[in-house]
DNA sequence: GTCTATAAGTAGATAGAC
DNA sequence: GTCTATCTACTTATAGAC
């Protein structure tokens, strides 16, 4: 364990400010200002603000194979488990009321910046994509795993996306049940 | 008909590099490069910046409402009128693929600045939800159109998204195939 | 109506004291 | 490691000539 107090905690606002506000759209100065320090203690811990977006996205990575892999813990079937996937949408509801999903929005953000860190936003997607994709394949849908596994993760950002444009957390509770059933419907039973 | 050459040109650039770079993303001086003015002239036609998006707005909405009239008379069924709005993504599939949904990614953008223009450019998802409404209404599903409609609103949107994403135009046609046939499948027949 | 010149502010980034 | 002061580039916006 490094310690990297400083660093970790512009990292951590970092992350924050570029869901909340957009990564473009924060600067330094609101980075700082969340941290409690100045604009040029910065560049002691990084040479950019692109680097700073490297090591969120990176972070970001490493909190989502966590939580897949409690996941893992969490749910005893194939079922159950993507039924977690299903339910962040619950769990971060007022989050993604006001600030939609942090990995479709930062992505979608960044393809529009054309920037250099766009497929490293984009790995987000992939972490989840085929972490479901795994789990189709041991419910017997190794044929069509992964379209199954695209499907319900455009399901979940169009929900978000709507939800936030709307403010409607009641619609995230109806869409959820929606594709818990479909999931259970379309599924083979054991 | 008003004699505005220049400005409607403004707002025609403004409109598409909105869509391809976002709204704080493009610049004047994008702009004014796209249409070959300078930049001192736009104040002639605009006060300021959020002018020009309010403008673009707007058009989008007379673009928007002149397309749903359009699919009122393409379609002869509320069936065939809904799956002229699932194949806007096969129509726009190339702009998609490179920039997502205008209308998703505009919303989006203007959440995260917490911009004064936000509920207008809302109002471009609910032109399309209250049209996608009436259609289901006229299919006899009175008690749940508006569900019906923003379930559809939001599947369009993760396509578009998810399809951005990872730049795969087999998937939108996929998914819009699936769209087709549950609106066929879950909707009564004639 | 359109231009050039320029103001006023903010962005990311650097230098050097402590 | 953290600070202050500063630089350069770029942004929106204005003033005034033509």
């Amino acid at each position: 364990m490094k310690k990297q107090k400083t660093r970790d905690h512009i990292v951590e606002a970092a992350d924050q400010l570029f869901y909340q506000q957009g990564y473009e759209h924060t600067s330094f100065t609101d980075i700082s200002d969340a941290v409690q320090i100045s604009r040029g203690n910065f560049y002691y811990h990084f040479k950019t603000k692109d680097d700073i977006l490297d090591a969120v996205i990176s972070a970001r990575m490493d909190k989502t194979r966590k939580m897949l892999a409690q996941w893992e813990l969490d749910g005893s079937t194939p079922q159950g488990r993507i039924e977690c996937f299903i339910r962040i949408l619950i769990t971060n509801r007022d989050k993604i009321l006001n600030y939609g999903c942090p990995v479709g929005t930062l992505t979608t953000e960044l393809a529009k910046l054309n920037h250099a860190s766009r497929e490293e936003a984009n790995a987000l997607f992939t972490l989840f994509r085929t972490w479901l994709e795994e789990q189709f394949i041991l419910l017997g849908r190794s044929k069509d795993a992964d379209d199954l596994a695209m499907h319900l993760l455009a399901r979940s950002q169009g929900v978000a996306t709507l939800a936030s444009a709307f403010h409607d957390a009641k619609f995230i509770d109806q869409e959820v049940a929606q594709m818990c059933d479909w999931l259970n419907a379309y599924m083979p039973k054991e």
